[in-house]
DNA sequence: GTCTATAGAACGATAGAC
DNA sequence: GTCTATCGTTCTATAGAC
C-alpha cells in the first residue's frame, strides 16, 4: 500500500474539482489543497492548469476508450455480424462500466465527461483524441453494417444518442444525489434495453 | 423596431457567453462588452452574476415548459389514453422547437442546458425550478399510464434518457460545428423515432 | 438609468531557496 | 521534488457623480 505520487493526488484532485465546479471553477489553490500538496506543484507536474486538465481527461477517457475497441474486436472475431443489441452493448457497456466505481467516482466522471461534450472552446479543444475518433468510426462501421437501411446522417444522430444517455447518466437533473433507487449495474441494463430498442427503429420516414 | 433595452441586451449578451464559456469562464466584463452595456449595468439590472445566471435561465426554460405543459393538456383533452408516441411528440419537441432558432441560437440554448444539466453546484442551485418538477411529473404519471409494466424506476431513467438525447441535440462531440448533414428539422423527427423506439422497449428482465 | 473609479479579493504563473 | 514569496493580472461588487 504504497501513497500515491503527488503526482497522481494532482490528477484525483483535479478531476474531483473540473468535474464538480467546470475548469474555470477550481482554481489551482482548490485542487493543490485537495491534493495536499503545494501550490506551485501543478506547474512543476503538469506545467500549467490547461495541461493538467488534458491530462485528467485522458486518464479518464482512455480505458473507456480501450475497453470500447477490445469489446468490438472482441465481437468481430466470433462474426462477421454482430446484432445490434450486441454493438450497443460493446459501445455503451464500458462507459457505465468505467462510470461504476461504486462510489461517487463514477458520477464524478459521468460529470467530467458532460462537461468536456458540452464545451465547444474550453481549454479542450487541443486535446488530441485520434484514439477515440477511432473507435467512434470502427463503431460507426459496424452499426452501418446492422442497419443498412438507416442514413448515414441518422445513424450519426443515434450514435451521439448513446453517448448522450450514457454520459447524462449518474448526473441528476436538479440536484447533487442520483435519483432513488438506482443502481449503477440496474442502470446499465436498462441503458442497454433503452439504447438497444433505439438503434433498431427503423428509420424516420421522409 | 424599437432597440432592446439594456435588460435584454444582456441576457442575450449573458446567454450566449454562459452557454459557450460557462459561468466562470464568462466575466461581467466580456458580457457588458457583448451587450454594449456598462460594466455596472449587471448589477444595476440583476444586483449579482448569479442571479442573471437564473434570470437567464428562466427564461430559455419557461417557454420549454409551457409548450410542454399545453401540449399533454391538448392530449389528454382528446383522449385519456395518448400512445407513447404521442407522449414523446408533446415531450420532447418543443426542446427542439425551442432550440431551433435556425441560426446559431439552438446551438447555444442547447449547450446552456448541457452546462445546467452537468453541474451540480455553481451558482444554479438556489434557482426555484416549480414548474418543470410539475410539467416533468405529469408526464411520468402520463408515461406510467400508457407503460404500465415499467417499474418507477426504469422509467425515470427512460425519461432522463429523452433530456439526454434532447440536451445534446445541436452540441458536437468534439469541436463547435454541428455535424454534418443536420437541419434541427430532420434531428427533431429523428429524436422522436429514435426516443419512441426506446420508450416502448419492453421492461428489462431481471 | 448610465457612467467612472476603485476597493478588495482571488487568480495563474514563476523565481529562487532548500 | 517541494516549498515560500510574490508579481502582474483579472475578477466581482459598489460607491458616488451625472
Amino acid at each position: 500500500m504504497t501513497p500515491p505520487d503527488t503526482r497522481t493526488q494532482l490528477l484525483d484532485a483535479a478531476e474531483h474539482l473540473f468535474a464538480e465546479r467546470g475548469f474555470h471553477g477550481a482554481s489551482i489553490r482548490a485542487i493543490t489543497d485537495l491534493a495536499g500538496a503545494n501550490l506551485a506543484a501543478v506547474g512543476y507536474h503538469f506545467g500549467s492548469k490547461a495541461q493538467l486538465l488534458t491530462a485528467v481527461v485522458l486518464r479518464v477517457v482512455e480505458p473507456i476508450n480501450a475497453a470500447q475497441s477490445a469489446g468490438l474486436d472482441k465481437l468481430l472475431a466470433r462474426t462477421p455480424d454482430p446484432e445490434v443489441t450486441e454493438l450497443v452493448e460493446a459501445f455503451a457497456g464500458p462507459l457505465f462500466d468505467e462510470m461504476a466505481t461504486a462510489d461517487e467516482g463514477g458520477a464524478r466522471k459521468s460529470r467530467l465527461i458532460m462537461r468536456i461534450l458540452g464545451d465547444p472552446a474550453e481549454e479542450m479543444r487541443e486535446w488530441p483524441g485520434p484514439a477515440e475518433d477511432t473507435v467512434r468510426d470502427r463503431y460507426l462501421a459496424a452499426f452501418a453494417h446492422a442497419l443498412p437501411a438507416l442514413s448515414a446522417n441518422e445513424l450519426w444522430f443515434r450514435i451521439r444518442g448513446i453517448l448522450a444517455v450514457a454520459a447524462v447518466d449518474r448526473v441528476d437533473v436538479h440536484n447533487g444525489q442520483p435519483p432513488p433507487g438506482r443502481s449503477s449495474a440496474a442502470a446499465r441494463r436498462w441503458a442497454i434495453t433503452f439504447l438497444t430498442a433505439a438503434m433498431s427503429a427503423p428509420p424516420t420516414g421522409t
